[in-house]
RNA sequence: GGGGGUUUAGCUCAGUUGGCUAGAGCGUGUGACUGGCAGUCACAAGGUCGGGAGUUCGAUUCUCCCAAUCUCCA
């Protein structure tokens, strides 16, 4: 069976539950700085379990994309080693909230599992949870009887397992519960002969395995550790779609199931290098035929690799992949992207994304391939360069230093280093590394320290109502307030019952403004919002906090932010009009001053499509369309009325609807109540900022007009300057040509006067000592000219000195110059010889044997340093 | 957010105590050879040495600030 009908069942099994089918979600998790990534099943539900959102049904089934790479499950090392760890995988789940419990959810995965797939029966083995005499829960003999009714014979086949497998917590504190797993052996006859499965049940056997896990969510886990019942209890399930599909399968590892084999087989085809032949390719092969789902769906979710944050985790996944293939499988070009299209026929009916954004992602990974195997060639460059030099002082081991800093500042992987050490008979001194890293941590980690006092408490309030959107005042308390040090400065936090301040998200910036009453006023710097709360940043701490303030957010600022705010919901419209649907915003930035929009497109905009883009963007504003602004929206209805940019938000998510005229967008920002109040846009720069993502910055109402009207005044300065303000464009090009002719000529005239100069001073030469003596003074010209028309001289001229005196602005200037004969047979220097003179205009100077020049602030000091030169010789 | 690196001709890069008229390869242009193309040879054009400030007689080189970019850690 495919792992599509696979799949195919479990929905229609569920379905036939009365369960809804959602579809995934997003796999990287915007604005949560504490998950970069989805990393099991029931994150996009956290919010019903906290009964903060109720649920759209009570009955849900689903399958969710994960990712495992960071934080506290991290698997990314593993990936490849074994036959079961991945970074990305799906898991299978249904969910009841405040519905169905225990026995449904047992019979139902009994029934799913045994009847439907047709696992054999003595192949299963559950577990149930012991019960805590320290938690004060009993053993769960519910589960253990529904169980017993589902096995032909129970006998042996129901395990106990203790909290660490058996109880299920999300946090410290929250919703919790015990959980039954699901057990599968998929050893052969003659193995499970000799052991009994039930022995190596939760043992890390690669064979016998659990495939799914019933949580039973019953209970709340206060903050002081007691166990409360719940109001109504929930049911969260997993079951890992890649065993399942091995254990259907009859595969002995998740990569032999027809997920994987596609995949490899055509990388296969790509290295000529087979599955199954020989333990390195196998690894390698694993390792990329794991990544590049990862990295793919990263993309296909709008996460780009990049150089921080959840970018740089795909990127370090992607990198993985391509250091397999080079090391392992000898590829040294970029091979990756050609996995995409594969990849996409696999998985493409249940991802649809892989279909449409395919030739995006694979255009994506393969400009960083490309850029990855160009630092792997540097990185190449320089370790051959390190060993050649390891020979020459016949040492044999790398210092872990070298090996740090190659790793650290260029990106060479150590066990790259590693390997090509050891093909020359050298090893590197892996402690010394580690120190390196070590140090480089504590570095990181000191920096991230933030010293936040604990909140002072003066009133406890369910989160901050937003007043922001229908006014910029309003009467507030502050709820609680605390002073937070960051690296030695102080910031002081307010949160208030009700703000007017619109805290920093969705790319606009934060309100800034002032509190006060009677007795004081406190300036708002900035506001922000950290795990819900909206934060006030305040200059200080109310010396009175329990008082009632007004909230004044500063109108200017807070007017111009929505212009350029809804200035980049019209340019974006615009973007697709004219360039096409594949126009999406993968990044926006809004501010007082500006706004900036990152899109993704292929090619540089040409001035037509700007010009076209800036027309109609503008076009909408004189429409002077008026805001229709819903709250509470529904994802459908959303989608329903043409909405754009979807990506990010959950299933069952109410949303909010901004549109003027045909823009249609999610989204939670303040704009302007009619476009004509944004008066102008002017786009001021386009370009890349990585491959396939393009940004523009723009300015709105008075910051575009002064823009324009700076232009326009230099033009008009320039052009009463050229005095031609009809064909100024080509007056200018005119001047320009002229005076590049003009340079050159007078550079060849200034040459000649100096040379002709040199020769009238040549022709007045002494001779001492056997050696042309030429000095003077000559008339001032650039030190270029001179230093050229010395060279010359150089060039034309034996067994003589030349010094020359120039002045310039009240200042002196030497030049010594000493043929090559001399410097050469008799071990002149002009350095010396400038050293020695150069006292006498008050200054110092150097240079090279045969050229050398001095500085000084004596003019008159010239014809001296000339008699001393002369004199110098004499000796 | 922090550490380190890089920024020199259209492209890829050299440039070692501060001073060798700022170079190489590829590319571009012109010319020669050839019946034509490919090719070879010769010559040439092209650089505010990322931007700004400072130290110095003199800065691509040293110091500081800013920007872009790469990389590692969080």
């Amino acid at each position: 069976m495919k792992s599509q009908e696979i799949r195919q069942l479990f929905f229609e099994f569920f379905k036939s539950k009365e369960h809804l089918i959602v579809p995934s979600a997003p796999m990287v998790i915007k604005n949560d700085p504490t998950l970069m990534f989805t990393n099991a099943g029931m994150n996009q539900f956290k919010d019903i379990f906290l009964g903060n959102q109720l649920p759209a049904s009570k009955r849900v089934a689903n399958s969710q994309k994960c990712l495992r790479v960071s934080g506290k499950h991290n698997d990314l090392e593993e990936v490849g080693h074994d036959t079961y760890h991945h970074t990305m995988f799906e898991m299978l789940g249904n969910w009841s909230f405040g519905d169905y419990f225990k026995k449904e959810a047992i019979e139902w995965s009994w029934e799913f599992l045994v009847k439907k797939l047709g696992i054999p029966e003595e192949r299963v083995y559950t577990t149930i949870f012991e019960g805590s005499r320290e938690d004060k829960v009993e053993r769960d003999d519910e589960s253990y009887g529904y169980w017993q009714k589902c096995f032909s014979n129970p006998d042996g086949r129901i395990i106990e397992g203790s909290k660490k497998d058996n109880f299920w917590e999300m946090g410290e504190t929250g919703p919790c519960g015990p959980c039954s797993e699901i057990h599968v052996d998929l050893r052969d006859e003659e193995e499970r002969s000799k052991i009994p499965g039930r022995e190596l049940v939760n043992k890390g056997h690669p064979h016998v395995i659990e495939i799914w896990n019933l949580v039973f969510i019953q209970y709340n886990r206060r903050s002081d550790g007691v166990l409360e019942l719940l109001p109504s209890k929930h049911v969260d399930t997993g079951m890992g779609f890649e065993r399942l599909c091995m254990a259907i399968q009859g595969k002995k590892s998740n990569y032999d199931t027809d997920i994987f084999q596609s995949v490899i087989s055509e990388l296969s085809l790509i290295t000529g290098k087979d599955y199954g032949v020989n333990e390195k390719w196998d690894i390698s092969l694993r390792v990329i035929a794991d990544h590049i789902r990862a990295v793919s769906f990263s993309i296909a979710d709008g996460q780009l690799p990049s150089n921080n944050k959840a970018g740089y985790v795909i990127r370090r996944i992607l990198r993985r992949a391509v250091r397999y293939g080079y090391n392992n499988l000898g590829i040294e070009e970029p091979f990756m992207h050609r996995l995409v299209p594969v990849l996409a026929r696999t998985m493409g009916d249940q991802y649809p994304e892989l279909h449409s954004e395919g030739e995006n992602i694979a255009r994506v990974i393969f400009e960083e391939e490309t850029a990855f195997l160009k630092t792997l060639g540097k990185g190449l460059k320089m370790i051959d360069k390190v060993i050649a030099d390891l020979q020459k002082e016949h040492k044999n081991v790398l210092p872990g230093k070298i090996a740090f800093e190659m790793y650290d500042t260029f990106g060479f992987p150590v066990d790259l280093t590693h390997l090509i050490l050891r093909e020359h008979d050298m090893h590197l001194d892996m402690k010394g590394f580690e120190d390196e890293m070590h140090k480089q941590k504590e570095r990181s980690r000191e920096d991230a320290s933030v010293e936040a006092a604990d909140w002072i408490i003066m009133k406890e309030i369910e989160g901050t109502i937003f007043t922001g959107y229908e006014t910029t005042e309003d009467e507030v308390c502050i709820t609680k307030y605390r002073t937070v040090k960051v690296k030695g400065r102080e910031v002081h936090q307010l949160v208030f019952n009700k703000t007017p301040f619109y805290a920093e998200s969705g790319g606009q910036t934060g309100d800034t403004g002032f509190i006060s009453n009677d007795s004081e006023k406190i300036h708002i710097t900035d506001t922000i919002k950290e795990h819900n709360l909206v934060i006030h940043i305040a200059k200080r701490i109310p010396s009175s906090p329990g008082a009632l303030f007004m909230a004044n957010v500063d109108k200017g600022k807070r007017q111009m932010t929505a212009n350029n705010h809804t200035a980049t919901h019209l340019l974006h419209f615009a973007l697709r009009q004219v360039l096409g649907k594949h126009v999406e915003q993968k990044g926006s930035l809004v501010t007082p001053e500006k706004l900036r929009f990152d899109f993704s497109h292929f090619s540089k905009l040409t001035r037509e499509e700007l010009a076209k883009i800036e027309e109609i963007a503008n076009a909408m504003i004189r429409g002077n369309y008026q805001s229709t602004i819903l709250n509470g929206v529904s994802m459908e209805k959303a989608v329903e009325m043409g909405a754009m940019a979807l990506f990010g938000e959950k299933y069952g998510d109410s949303v909010r609807v901004v549109r003027f005229g045909e823009s249609v967008e999610l989204c939670g920002g303040t704009h302007v109540d009619s476009t004509g109040r944004i008066g102008l846009i002017k786009i001021v720069s386009e370009g890349a900022i990585a491959a396939g993502i393009r940004r523009i910055e723009a300015l709105t109402a008075s910051e575009a007009e002064t823009y324009i009207n700076e232009k326009l005044n230099t033009l008009d300065e320039i052009a009463s300057v050229v005095k031609s303000p009809v064909n100024l464009k080509e007056s200018i090009e005119k001047l320009v040509t002229e005076n590049g002719s003009l340079k050159k000529t007078i550079e060849k005239f200034q040459k000649q006067s100096v040379s002709a100069a040199l020769n009238d001073l040549a022709e007045k030469a002494e001779i001492i000592n056997n050696i042309r003596f030429v000095a003077g003074k000559i008339e001032s010209c650039s030190s270029d000219i001179l230093k050229s028309s010395a060279f010359q001289l150089r060039n034309s001229s034996e067994n003589t000195v030349f010094i020359f005196g120039t002045e310039e602005d009240g200042k002196a200037g030497l030049m010594v110059l000493v043929s090559d004969n001399l410097v050469k047979d008799k071990n002149m220097s002009a350095v010396s010889i400038i050293r020695e003179i150069s006292g006498e205009i008050n200054g110092g100077g150097g240079g090279q044997p045969f050229l050398a020049t001095a500085g000084g602030k004596n003019p008159a000091g010239i014809p001296k340093a000339i008699a001393k030169a002369a004199a110098l010789l004499m000796k």
